[in-house]
DNA sequence: CCTTAATCCTGGAAGC
DNA sequence: TGCTTCCAGGATTAAG
């Protein structure tokens, strides 16, 4: 099974990134594919010639942080890699001396001067990379449209966005711009978690179950990461290294398969054009409205 | 303004 | 066995 680059995957390819290029100089910087550089970026300029200073991220997206030394210890000029590895995109470091072959879904390597290499793949290419010439314009420009990360939003805030809308909770919580990191697997796993109805509208959410929500939301992710963790060695990357990493799903891919909690056969709707699954009998705490739209499945 | 639907893309699974 | 069809997913864009 193919592991989703959800918040808890791009945490641990942050984590990977720091402990093994940051710090070190981009020597070269291959492009395979000009197009998955997106945006009206320069690809000629992906941090070459740049020390990566740092790593960070919001949500499902994170961003190589590079630094020139323009004069002696003066004036640092600032750039920064965005990415987003959409559904299959990877980032795998490969040690000095390590030998790597770049396939056909291979876009963009970045050759260290220690002979490091660090390579992005992306078969399905729903992931790209954009280029912005400091932070500040990264933020402003394209994360100031996302919402708060899903590991540091509160109970309050979140309640704020879901008050003022009356979509189905689980499209609330899939938009980024509610809350960012989440995606298909952790929605559907946490609104089990809580008990609640994907088609739930998102403005009839109590507080009560906002603060569930979130207690169950940052448990779900920091388990998650601290599964991922335990694989990482060298690696920057969490496709292919299946070993210790078996995420144990309760609901999501297993529709017709007995609810952990009640034994009824999981039921699969389809929610926002997504694949939703989920338990009637133990997710049935929808009002009115939506109780009725559900029945109509 | 709010919400939904189509679009992108490829590999793997399922169907004939 | 080999071919075709369908499906999966996130974010952007267009349309309702």
């Amino acid at each position: 099974m193919t592991v989703m680059p959800e918040l808890p995957e791009v945490e641990n390819i942050c984590r990977g990134l720091t402990d093994t290029v940051v710090g070190s100089m981009v020597n070269r910087v291959t492009i395979r594919r000009v197009d998955i550089v997106r945006g009206s970026s320069r690809p000629a300029d992906l941090l070459r010639g740049q020390t990566f200073t740092r790593i960070d991220r919001l949500g499902k997206q994170f961003a190589l942080i590079g630094q020139t030394l323009v004069h002696k210890g003066s004036l640092n000029k600032e750039a920064c890699v965005c990415l987003h590895l959409g559904m299959t995109g990877s980032l795998r470091f490969y040690p000095p001396g390590e030998p790597y072959r770049p396939d056909g879904h291979t876009h963009v390597v970045w050759h260290l001067t220690d002979g490091g290499r660090l390579a992005f793949r992306d078969p399905r290419r729903f992931g790209g990379l954009w280029t912005f010439d400091s932070v500040t314009t990264l933020t402003e420009t394209r994360w100031s449209k996302l919402g708060e990360d899903a590991l540091t939003i509160t109970p309050a805030r979140l309640h704020m966005k879901l008050k003022r809308t009356r979509r189905p909770i689980k499209s609330a919580l899939l938009d980024q711009a509610t809350l960012a990191g989440l995606g298909n697997i952790y929605v559907d796993e946490l609104l089990f978690g809580c008990r609640l109805h994907p088609l739930y509208p998102g403005h009839e959410v109590t507080r009560e179950e906002t603060q569930l929500l979130v207690r169950k939301m940052r448990a779900l992710l920091t388990r998650a990461i601290a599964l991922g963790g335990s694989t990482l060695k060298d690696y920057v990357d969490t496709s292919g290294r299946s070993g210790g990493f078996q995420r144990v799903h309760k609901v999501y891919g297993r529709s017709g398969q007995a609810c952990p909690r009640c034994g009824l056969p999981l039921v699969r709707i389809a929610v926002a054009g997504r694949t939703t699954v989920f338990c009637e009998d133990c997710q049935a705490s929808v009002m009115s409205r939506s109780e009725r739209v559900a029945k109509d499945y």
